[in-house]
RNA sequence: CGGGGUAUGGCGCAGCCUGGUAGCGCAUCUGCUUUGGGAGCAGAGGGUCGUAGGUUCGAAUCCUGCUGCCCCGACCA
């Protein structure tokens, strides 16, 4: 490709509205452009990088036996209504009505679509196991759009589906797309981690997100110091490391006008917050509200919480008239001595001795309180937010916690969808047998921008070579005024090209510096310079685009230099 | 949706407090010079100051409503 006729633009500015350096990064260098809220264009240039991620994943998906097809953005209401999701998704779903007006949605994800595919095509257990994938642009009226294409409102998704008959042809679909999502991410040269992830309200499946480390990522990741444990943070289990001490203070009440906070107790009365006891109300689901009881240093972790079967899905905080009721006092004055609620604890607070906590009475606090002798023994569970030092629940080393960009999950969908939607096949008896799904997503615009978060420098974006826009740039110096120059590089462009290069040939009037800018900017790997000074010699400066200094290779190097 | 901020040529900003001819840098166009790290000089084009109303002789500037966008919280690839 030459410069000339490609669309490069370009600017020294860092918009003003990028907060992350991939979204700054994409805009400066004339990736993308904003259309509005989380809606991006993909410029010439962006868009070769987001063909490159497909081709990697295409390719892949196609090893691991998955078929490829593509399903309608826009999707007829009814299939949502046979899930019960048109009505459980929420405002996520940008709804639609045609000119008859019927409802349709644009697709944030295409369960329901490929499950009607499957139940009309697949008949016979002899046709599984089958894999469906497509990449396909998905639309998710975000509440929150940020970041650039990082999380938009429109972007470009692989989503896999299997079909399966038994658990145990599930988990191998499972185990080959993890394979190929590790094979996926490494040929992209990216620093990843797959961590085991909440499995939501459907349960009991396995589900593993891929996440791409960065210290701008919107998730924490939690792996151990010994051993390949790793999980988000919804997930991390904690083990707990403490156990009780004896009883030796009695219980008291102290007056504590305005503390409302666990950091204003332990502030108040000069102890560790590890000493106080924080108690929040939430709703039940057979009382109004329920108790949950953690270390005061420690946060409720709030999908451990919803899963209790004691406490309303999705978790909700009681208001003031339920604490009202059920405490007697505000929220902040809340203990566990005395509530005739269900009172549950995490495992660490349920170790704790003579400490401090609410006295269920406005600017009144406990403390020297005891389990088992102040108030009951409590359900013990584990509440809570994994924190550094944590013991690995593996049982080697500890945990440690690192911010990752979720750029693929894999799941284990069971049978919630065929089987309200009626997806069966007939087994080798003839019965009919709900299959088993699994369903795979990899956010391909997304991947794009978490692989600048990782990858750059003060010049710009360094591509991974595999998903660069370009894998090479040919930068002539002064070729307005040189005809051999111009023509060196004419060869060199062709040589290159013929060889099965992806090259770019800066044939723009530019002077070098600025020349030199751009194509750092724009992040090309290998960079090849042509001078007359050089020529005399009959050499090529090289650059990689990591490299502090260029070298001098001999013009016949060049191919060389790139294949290595 | 709650909280905060912002809106002025394509981009980044000043001007607003204290009302009186809309300005700067980058980018763009023309010419000359320059050509190994985002060139210099000279010239040119481009803005109903988000929008609707109000105050005023006069509003980018003061007041009110609305809207867009950005940032912080609950969701997700």
């Amino acid at each position: 490709m030459r410069a000339s006729q490609f669309h490069i633009r370009t600017t020294k500015e860092t918009p003003n509205d990028a907060e992350i350096v991939s979204h700054q990064l994409m805009i400066r260098a004339g990736f993308i452009r904003r259309l509005g809220s989380g809606l991006y264009t993909l410029m010439p240039l962006g868009l070769r990088v987001v063909r490159k991620i497909e081709a990697i994943v295409r390719d892949e998906m196609n090893s691991a036996g998955a078929v490829e097809l593509l399903m309608p953005s826009i999707q007829p209401a009814e299939l949502w209504e046979e899930s019960g999701r048109w009505e459980k998704f929420g405002p996520e779903l940008l709804r639609i009505q045609d000119r008859h007006g019927r409802d349709y949605c644009l697709g944030p994800t295409h369960e329901e679509v490929i499950t009607d595919i499957a139940r009309r095509d697949i008949k016979s257990y002899r046709q599984l196991p089958l894999n469906f994938y497509q990449i396909q642009t998905k639309v998710r009226d975000e509440v929150r759009p940020r970041f650039g294409v990082m999380r938009s409102r429109e972007f470009i998704m692989k989503d896999a589906y299997s079909f399966s008959l038994g658990e145990e042809s599930l988990q191998a679909c499972f185990d080959q797309m993890h394979t190929a999502y590790c094979n996926v991410f490494d040929r992209m040269g990216l620093e990843y981690r797959a961590v085991e992830a909440d499995s939501g309200s459907i349960g009991g499946a396995q589900s593993r997100e891929f996440h791409v480390l960065a210290d701008s990522g919107e998730d924490a990741v939690v792996y151990a110091t010994e051993g390949d444990y790793a999980a988000n943070m919804e997930k991390a289990a904690v083990v707990c490391q403490t156990s009780r001490g004896d009883a030796s203070e009695s219980m008291a009440t102290v007056d504590t006008p305005g503390v409302h906070t666990i950091a204003e107790l332990s502030a108040k009365l000069d102890i560790n917050e590890t000493q106080c006891l924080k108690t929040l109300l939430v709703k039940g689901t057979t009382t109004a509200v329920v108790a949950l009881v953690l270390r005061g240093d420690h946060q409720l972790n709030e999908v451990k919480a919803e899963h209790l079967d004691e406490v309303a899905s999705p978790l909700t905080m009681a208001d003031a008239n339920d604490i009202k009721t059920a405490a007697n006092c505000d929220a902040g004055s809340i203990g566990p001595v005395g509530l005739s609620i269900p009172v549950i604890a995490d495992a660490d607070a349920a170790t704790m001795s003579n400490f401090v906590c609410g006295a269920n009475e406005n600017g009144k606090h406990l403390t020297g309180v005891n389990w088992g002798r102040d108030l009951a023994e409590p359900q013990i569970r584990d509440l809570r937010n994994v924190i550094e030092g944590d013991l690995n629940p593996m049982g080697t080393g500890t945990l440690k916690i690192v911010r990752g960009i979720e750029v693929g999950h894999i799941f284990q969908l069971g049978s919630a969808y065929s089987e309200a939607m009626g997806a069966t096949v007939l087994d080798e008896n003839g019965k009919p047998q709900v299959m088993q799904m699994g369903c795979y997503g990899i956010g391909v615009t997304r991947v794009a921008a978490a692989a600048i978060e990782q990858n750059n420098d003060a010049q710009g974006i360094i591509w991974p070579e595999s998903i660069a826009p370009f894998e090479a740039v040919i930068c002539p110096v002064n070729m307005v005024k040189s005809e051999a120059v111009q023509a060196a590089a004419e060869v060199l462009y062709q040589e290159l090209k013929a060889a099965g290069i992806d090259v770019l040939f800066d044939d723009r009037p530019l002077r070098p510096g600025a020349m030199f800018a751009d194509m750092e900017l724009i992040g090309i790997p290998h960079r090849f310079v042509i001078s007359d000074k050089l020529l005399a010699n009959d050499e090529v400066e090289y650059r990689g685009r990591r490299d502090s200094e260029s070298s001098v290779l001999s013009r016949s190097d060049v191919l060389t230099k790139l294949r290595k």
